[in-house]
DNA sequence: TCGGGAGTATGATTTTGATCATAGCATGAG
DNA sequence: CTCATGCTATGATCAAAATCATACTCCCGA
């Protein structure tokens, strides 16, 4: 806590009356974690709230089969676990993995409720971010129960071009660094139909890179491939 | 609005001071509905926020092929659109039909902020209640991705005996009534594989009953079968 | 610059579930 | 009672995606 009032440009905190952020001010935690550690596991006892300041993160649950599913990949400024931080001792329904280093501001739950009782701003504000939140999940799932796979991953290709694509001469280049497995698992499918499909999607001049970086050629494409049943060929 | 406080037995609306229950009582419309028609479609903009009182209802979203999604059946005391009421101006992400004859109640966006606004403890309760969906609402899009129809349909089956189960001699009755169309649209399935499985469960004594009545006779199984890989054979 | 590991690529085969087709059953209105 | 209609049932066929197998390629560090 270095600077004067750190949660001053922080999303939600920055709604706060003056005072009242200067109180949680000594409440919050800011802790880092690198690519590969976990901010928290499936089944964890959720004692905070917590708001991501710096990196991505990818909150995922598991099967008992051992597959894996991600829900979402957060971005600087996204709430979470506000959905666990809710229940009274019940464990966290999913694990948070950061994509790569990444900065975490961590409240515990009694305060963070004491601060929105103090301001209902503040407390409208969640209300909207989580109604946001639950009609991306909605959204999400018709995508899961309607779609074929390559719309499935168009689809979400369109998302993250739209959340974190960043402009260049070819394209929308996405601004966290996503495998194919990680694509599969957001939408459900294997790596090796991922992989395939992701590999109609060059030939098709859709997309382009690898690991390392996806770029996105040609937005309207996907998104038209995205909504119609027709496949891409060849 | 006969009785002299209709709002003090309802979700929500109990934790409010009695004065403010009473000033937004004269807000709030009851209105009622029958099987067949809409309570508001997919589009129309969201200008409400909808409190169900009696009666059960579907949350729907379709694809532009037509086909169709039940994201979610409403029970008494169950907000709804309050995902969608957050949203300036935006229209509704889905449909919301009767699954019988039902009442619901209405207040407009702008009291209900309004409301929020002066009752703190009525706030937390909508983020606890949206955590709670939001919860639901990825457990959902997990089983989707990740599980078998089979699978999916089991825990559709439990998670509705949990919720809407009556008990009774030989197993519980789900208190809504649902078709092998409406089972199919919650998990993402076609009737006919909704028919073929159910007739599975049927002959393994899992279930019985048709669309005017649904039993749920063995739930041990059918969370054993939800969780496991293994088929259920013949 | 070489080697190893992580990630991508692609083929062959199998499984699951969708689709198409037809038939049977039950419930309620007349 | 009886017909109509809405739902369930079941078979045959087809398509999509999982699974299993193997190889390639790129990058990074020693």
């Amino acid at each position: 806590m270095a600077e004067a009032d750190p949660l001053q440009r922080v999303p939600l905190f920055d709604l706060l009356k003056e005072r009242d952020r200067r109180r949680l001010a000594g409440e919050v935690v800011e802790t880092r974690y690198r690519k590969g550690e976990y901010i928290f596991r499936e089944g964890d006892p959720a004692e905070y709230f917590h708001i991501l300041k710096e990196g991505a993160v990818k909150c995922v649950k598991s099967s008992t089969s051992g597959k894996e599913c991600t829900l979402k990949v957060l971005m600087p400024g996204d709430l979470f676990c506000c959905e666990a931080a809710v229940f009274d001792g019940a464990p966290h329904p999913g694990s948070a993995e950061p994509l790569c280093d990444v900065s975490i501001l961590r409240v515990s739950k009694k305060s963070y409720f004491a601060m929105l009782r103090r301001n209902p701003d503040a407390a409208l504000e969640v209300i909207k971010y989580l109604g946001k939140r639950l009609n991306e999940a909605q959204e999400n799932a018709k995508i899961l129960a309607l779609d074929r796979a390559d719309q499935r991953l168009a689809s979400l290709l369109v998302k993250l071009a739209e959340r974190v694509g960043v402009r260049e001469p070819n394209g929308l280049r996405l601004a966290v660094r996503l495998t194919r497995q990680d694509l599969a698992n957001m939408v459900g499918i294997t790596v090796e139909t991922a992989i395939r499909i992701m590999s109609r999607f060059k030939r098709a001049k859709l997309v382009s890179g690898g690991a390392k970086q996806i770029v996105i050629r040609d937005l309207t494409g996907l998104k038209h491939l995205a909504v119609d049943p027709l496949a891409v060929r060849h």
